[in-house]
DNA sequence: AAATCTATAGACCGGTCGGTCTAGTCTGTT
DNA sequence: AACAGACTAGACCGACCGGTCTATAGATTT
């Protein structure tokens, strides 16, 4: 048998990563019960309120690794211009390296969930709202002014999501760099 | 028996609400014949290759709806500041209308399906490249200077795109107005 | 009126869905 | 050794999925 809680991870670990390409509706229990090994049993053991359960702790915890990879770029850049071009490299890098199957862990999911799933889209708020907190504390170490910086982080966010949408949907990276650059100009 | 064509209308129309409100997979074609009244024969003779070609075709038709509304709103305009507001404020209305249930009409299943399917992400790629043609076209109209034009209406697209998503998850439209200032203020 | 074409009508198919249930197998405690 | 709790294991369920098929009704042509 597994170690302790190792299966609850590996399980939700793969949910978190077909969620991520194929959506919520789109991916099945099945499919992510094959891919982790583990049986049915086990999936309604650790999560007993089923899919709902499982989709939302695993926006959270994209939620998570994508906040900490956001302030690893961010401290390790020089200034905004730099730090904006890095977190544009991030995403690009990672939808070409999955050939555009990998965009935003929390998008695809919070727009076919927000109108039907309470706890879902409570999730992937939460996440958002890691985000933006980021952000805005990236900005305010970069010199933007105290209350410049709340309504900046959410331009900044809303288009890079808005690109990586659109990068997906065109099969190239290069609107992510361009929508970059053109925020990084206004620092 | 339903005047020619019509069926094929109405069901098409059906299926594009449902496919913006619930995403690809999470519309069933029995809920789209349920609702638009057509038996399944209809649909098979009407969209021979089922349910791609039905997502594919609702994708175009929002898509033109979208570019008509644009237009409208745009020639509508006195400036881009005015231009911009107004466009936020269209999307904004829809959110609010529709209990946070009608957000873009090609971006969950434009997410959903950019890897699973070919046929339905070459829609969605047409349909964003009207709209984003038609912003540049209005942006040059409203005075940015015609190198200015191409980045920044893939900056307005990207940064709606963003606000939208984030308004449904956050159930808050302000977040759209927030993004839409900002963005005139680039002009 | 016979034939033909367009479109409707819905029963039916195998497969998969999310979810439940019971049995069994470990591990740590006493 | 006996027991209890944690966890695994997978058969099984009704519902629904997208898709196919045959039959038929209405309009159009000959």
């Amino acid at each position: 048998m597994a170690p302790r809680g190792e299966t609850r991870e590996r399980v939700l670990r793969t949910a978190a990563e077909l969620f991520q390409r194929q959506g919520y509706h789109g991916t099945g229990l099945n499919q992510v019960l094959a891919r982790s090994g583990a049986p049915k049993g086990s999936l309604y053991f650790h999560f007993p309120e089923g899919k709902e359960q499982l989709a939302s702790e695993s926006v959270a915890l994209s939620g998570r690794t994508v906040s900490e990879a956001l302030a690893e770029v961010v401290l390790a850049a020089p200034d905004g211009r730099a730090g904006l071009a890095a977190i544009g490299d991030h995403f690009a890098r990672n939808l070409l390296e999955s050939d555009f199957g990998k965009g935003c862990p929390v998008a695809t999911v919070a727009l076919e969930t927000a109108a039907g799933s309470e706890t879902i889209r409570a999730a992937c708020d939460t996440a958002y709202g890691q985000w933006l907190d980021g952000l805005r504390v990236a900005l305010l170490g970069w010199g933007v002014p105290g209350e410049r910086a709340e309504p900046l982080a959410a331009l900044v966010l809303s288009a890079l999501q808005g690109a990586l949408m659109l990068a997906r949907v065109q099969r190239d990276v290069s609107v992510i760099h361009q929508v970059t650059r053109q925020l990084a100009g206004l620092l």
